[in-house]
DNA sequence: TTGTAAGCGTTATCAT
DNA sequence: ATGATAACGCTTACAA
């Protein structure tokens, strides 16, 4: 396998705005002004300066345009999976959003491990980018960041608040979304619900659960902590879950979800137990109206939520200043049928 | 809205490896070589060192490191769309393996328009980017990209080949794997299976169709061209498609998608005329054992396709010469129900 | 082992 | 309107 270091391949080298100037027979300022579009060139020269870009095929070095001006245009953006549907989108709109600003975006995945996490916002961060979008780890201090703030990189939180910062923040209403879904059964007819609530982010796990108890109050039922139950996305632990909720007296006969990761582990979990619930899923998927039956969800809007990120990154960017924010985002209620179910036998259908 | 240009908030600036000297009373090159851990430095300088950039909270300026080593540690991922599961996918594979070697990633989504995708390459490009893994727009020319490829710009692409440029290639056998489709679906006893195609990606459609046909002659069935139709992922367009096709003579019993946007559509067309037919779909897709009945699929497997990518560009960056290389993946068919039932009816089911 | 100094390609400040 | 020239923060000979 042919290896090489020697740097002949690219020992032509880009041409700089000295090739430019030397060809164009002008002054290195004069190309530089030309290509910043900064006008104050006379009509003569910038043809001149054109002609010799388009022959030498130059384009700029951000590099150096950045030692030089401070600015990246670039936005970092760290999730804890990139290929998660949900960040996706959130990923989807900030990039498009960034762009209509003639800014790029770096992406970077943290993984479930918060050490990880640091490391790759301290990677970030040495890029002097101009902001920073960070689903942060719940476990992990981001106090480190305080400095780069106070230094200038605009940073803004999604999803959950951060530990040891306070910033801009972007996340939904999840108590309310929660507390809808309880509600929609409960006018369904059901009087016993269960809520099956995901272990991976302990911020929106804990409101969901929250605005599950408030829903369950609202509704004027028992309060009944055995009807929460924790599970990860592994079906086999949502089959065990089920049989658990199955076996209680006046078991549930409708169920509430706090992910759609959750959800579709239940869904497969309840495919194995051939049983057929109510049930309500917090946060919506591609493909829920292709259930059987139709799976009707509290959805919230990934585009919404990356798109409200960005533009008050923007915004700070731009030099907004001010108090940390916090925008709230609505959930709604999407009707598809798996909610509207009466209720029937218990859980599993047995 | 308080707005402020002044620069007073960052004005104290990030430290600099100026700073850290000084602080640590020791010279530049001495901090540099400690950042870059390059050894050569006395343990007790090496500590006074770190010690001041603790203090200082300094990080490298990775622009200036850039500008003067050439490397940007970066490499640019653009496709059509990070919100495709099939890409986010892809993009987070790139992202581990480059995260793996301290580089990070810049994504950019160029949408369905040819031209903007041009416009996020040439931004990308002025990034003086380590390398490239790209999408590229069939109906775009990227000779363009042959002065940056000369220059040193290392360029993967992915899922089809680029016009007007020879370079590197990752993609699957997507003649195979639609031939697999019709193997399948014959062995199952269909002996009239149609083919509903994509329009959005060209190459890969019209391979999958060649794939299709192959593999309708393999299975020593009739080659009937009136069976093989494109359709978008419009759900109305597949309902009208598949209508005329149970109006045939001697209509489709069984079906092939060509990718998971078109299975989508199609299934929910199908539920739509409530007809049950047999089918596979290329391109595998979350939560399709949840589908009544579970898809049979042809799946490509786009962590691998990023894997792949990234090695070759990473390979390449590390020196590898030599042609241009063509990776070919195979597919694999994922059996879960809806490829193995009997010929019925019609494909409407009526 | 350590420091000095010369660039990397740009932009900005000055004279001209 | 134009062109020298000095930074920007870093790496890397080359000296010491």
């Amino acid at each position: 396998m042919a290896r090489s270091n020697d740097e002949s391949v690219d020992a032509a080298g880009r041409p700089t705005m000295k090739d430019v100037a030397a060809r164009a027979g002008v002054g290195l300022s004069t190309v530089s002004r030309v290509v910043a579009g900064k006008g104050g060139v006379s009509r003569t020269r910038t043809r001149a300066v054109e002609r010799a870009i388009a022959e030498l095929e130059y384009s700029r070095n951000d590099f150096a345009h950045t030692l030089r001006t401070g600015s990246a245009r670039t936005i970092g953006v760290v999730v804890t999976r990139i290929s998660d549907p949900f960040y996706a989108e959130v990923v989807f709109a900030i990039e498009q959003r960034a762009q209509e600003r003639d800014l790029l975006v770096l992406v970077a995945s943290t993984g479930d491990d918060p050490a990880e996490g640091e490391r790759v916002l301290r990677r970030m961060l040495s890029r002097r980018l101009d902001g920073l979008i960070v689903v942060a780890h719940e476990e992990a201090d981001v106090s480190f960041l305080a400095a780069e703030k106070a230094a200038g990189t605009r940073i803004v939180f999604i999803d959950r608040p951060p530990h040891g910062l306070s910033a801009d923040l972007v996340i939904v209403d999840n108590e309310r979304g929660a507390a809808d879904a309880v509600a929609h059964l409960a006018r369904a007819g059901h009087r016993s619900i269960a809520c099956l609530a995901h272990t991976a982010g302990r911020f929106t796990s804990e409101r969901r659960q929250a605005g599950f108890r408030q829903g369950v109050r609202d509704a004027g039922l028992p309060t009944r902590p055995e009807l929460i139950v924790a599970v990860d996305d592994d079906v086999d632990v949502c089959v065990e879950a089920l049989r658990e909720l199955a076996s209680l007296d006046d078991p549930p006969t409708a169920l509430v979800t706090t992910n759609s990761r959750t959800t579709k582990a239940v869904l497969k979990a309840l495919r194995l137990l051939d049983a057929h619930p109510a049930m309500v899923g917090f946060d919506d998927f591609d493909l829920a109206e292709l259930m059987t039956p139709p799976v009707t969800s509290i959805a919230q809007d990934p585009w919404a939520i990356g798109e409200a990120a960005a533009d008050l990154l923007l915004d700070r960017i731009a030099g907004l200043v001010g108090p940390d924010r916090r925008i709230v985002l609505g959930t709604r209620l999407v009707e598809r049928g798996s909610g509207e179910q009466a209720p029937a036998g218990g859980v599993t259908g047995l």
